[in-house]
RNA sequence: GCCGGGUUGGCUGAGUGGUUUAGGCGUCCGCCUGCAGAGCGGAUCCACGGGGGUUCGAAUCCCUCGCCCGGCUCCA
């Protein structure tokens, strides 16, 4: 098959073609949160692009398994569990429901599995004692480690120069018991608290519990096999986090582990660093206090994925009116096509309309094939919106119209846009309203505008909003 | 301090040597309209962090300084 998609890879730093192990399946695994807190608006950015990494492979042709994991036991959801004075399970089990609510909610597709790190310890803990036998891997006083320099490539993912930093890292490397200030910790033996209360799981090195990097190294194998296409997380992952898999994964494997790195870009608030220390942090909630997740979900397509995107009040209600508009043009859309079949001719307007849909159509694919660019793609798609309004303000040709509304959708919906939309209500409902503003109708043609601007306001009160036109009155449910 | 990325109009955000430096939002004017909303048409006045340099020509390449972000260190 055509591999047409070019993406940028951390590793070689560069973009370049697409072309997944075997085509047409494409695996893909991002690095979920660990869920001890609501979901950060910037972690919910990473995962957003993910999904809309994913869905254009999907539409371009691939069958992507995706994987996005749930890491559910480390330092911060053991400690802050207790102050709860919680499980860990129960605290754990909470914040991992508030979080995938949060991604049902902008509209990001559920993965084919969410693993949650607790689930696979077995399959870690054999992991860890392959790579022990192996001779990278060694038991010390409180954990088991994995041994760097038994792995010649470390650093080439993220650039670091372990020789360099180690000499400005002596304090830290006198905290621990392990060889290598950058030996890091494959397996975590237990303390006095976590025994006390049973957040443990017996071993060969006794009870304790997986370190954070070897969760992902194992779940990848586990679910999508020794090489993956793509591995995909927050640009601050980059390193220990990712260097750190591919050290272990390829120690255990001997293959490539990932044949392309993704990382996404921070979001920053005005312009600067969000931070619960520093009064500006902005959480989930309070966005959705104000706004629509349609919203949201545009503001993150508003910037492409690898460029830092500056999270505003007035970049929102942006947001929120271009997310507006073009939902309005599928409204227009709706009406014209109840409206009269007058038109049945192919003519200049016609044309024009579909030879501009056609070729926005082709600028946004090729924009998205360049590395997903969504800004340049919204650009086009806003084209087409345009093109539409502007067909609709005459007598529409249906099967026309109902072409370019069909390329209109498909790349909405590509985008993740729009997708939950519902205008109607039931049928009796809709008979109801449809009967209300008749009425209405008759008292403005009365001239009796008072009265109908009363039943306007009443119905709005009811979360229906009306448009006058010159066809007749509109409606819809406000969502 | 070291490594990597960034710095474009009121806001957001494309664009990596050469016709007008996209698009969106906002604002203003007009059309439509009982009003509102939506829509359509038009407008938005030297916007490329500072300073040097290369070039016939630089937002774009080079040098330098400033600021911001990520990593090196718990922080998404």
């Amino acid at each position: 098959m055509e591999h047409p998609v070019q993406l940028y890879d951390t590793m070689t730093r560069q973009k370049k073609p697409f072309v997944p192990l075997n085509p047409p399946t494409v695996t893909m695994y991002v690095c979920g949160p660990t869920v001890y807190g609501d979901p950060h608006i910037g972690n919910l950015r990473s995962f957003t692009s993910g999904d809309l990494i994913r869905r254009w492979l999907e539409y371009r042709g691939y069958d992507v398994k995706y994987v996005l994991n749930i890491t559910d036991i480390d330092d911060k959801t053991i400690r802050d569990s207790g102050t709860a004075g919680k499980t860990l399970k129960e605290f754990t089990e909470h914040y991992t429901g508030v979080f995938l609510r949060g991604l049902d909610m902008l509209n990001n597709k559920r993965a084919i599995s969410h693993p949650r790190a607790t689930a696979y310890v077995p399959q870690m803990i054999d992991f860890i004692k392959t790579l022990e036998e192996k001779g990278i891997a060694y038991d010390a006083e409180d954990g088991v480690y994995f041994d760097i320099d038994k792995f010649p490539g470390y650093g080439a993912l993220s650039g670091v120069d372990v020789e360099k930093v180690e000499q400005t890292d002596r304090v830290s490397k006198d905290e621990y018991d392990k060889e290598n200030a950058h030996d890091f910790a494959l397996w975590k033996k237990a303390t006095p608290d976590e025994l006390e209360r049973g957040i443990y799981y017996e071993s060969p090195w006794g009870p304790g519990r997986p370190g954070w990097h070897i969760e992902c190294s194992v779940m990848t194998n586990q679910l999508l096999g020794e090489t993956i296409d793509i591995h995909a997380g927050g640009e601050d992952l980059t390193f220990p986090h990712h260097e750190n898999e591919v050290a272990q994964s390829e120690s255990y494997t001997g293959k490539q582990f990932v044949r392309y790195w993704i990382h996404m870009r921070h979001l920053m608030i005005d312009g600067g660093r969000m931070g619960k220390s520093l009064g500006n942090y902005v959480s989930f909630e309070d966005v959705l206090e104000k706004h629509s997740p349609e919203a949201f979900r545009y503001l993150y397509l508003s910037t492409q994925y690898r460029r830092p995107l500056n999270f505003t009040w007035s970049a929102m209600e942006s947001a929120e009116n271009t997310v507006h508009r073009l939902a309005n043009t599928l409204d227009l859309i709706e009406n014209a096509m109840k409206g009269p079949d007058d038109n049945l001719d192919f003519e200049e307007r016609e044309a024009t309309l579909l030879k501009t849909v056609k070729e926005a159509k082709t600028a946004f694919i090729e924009a998205m094939d360049d590395d997903i660019n969504t800004p340049i793609a919204l650009g086009h798609l806003h084209a087409i919106s345009g093109a539409i309004n502007e067909y609709v303000t005459g007598p529409a040709n249906k099967g026309v119209l109902g072409e370019a509304a069909r390329h209109y959708m498909e790349l909405l919906n590509v985008l993740g846009l729009f997708e939950k939309r519902s205008t109607g209500g039931d049928e009796v409902t809709e008979r109801l309203i449809t009967m209300i503003t008749d009425l209405r109708l008759e008292q403005r043609k009365e001239k009796n505008y008072a009265f109908a601007d009363i039943i306007r306001n009443r119905l709005a009160e009811a979360g229906v909003e009306i448009q006058d036109t010159s066809e007749g009155t509109t409606w819809k449910l406000k969502s």
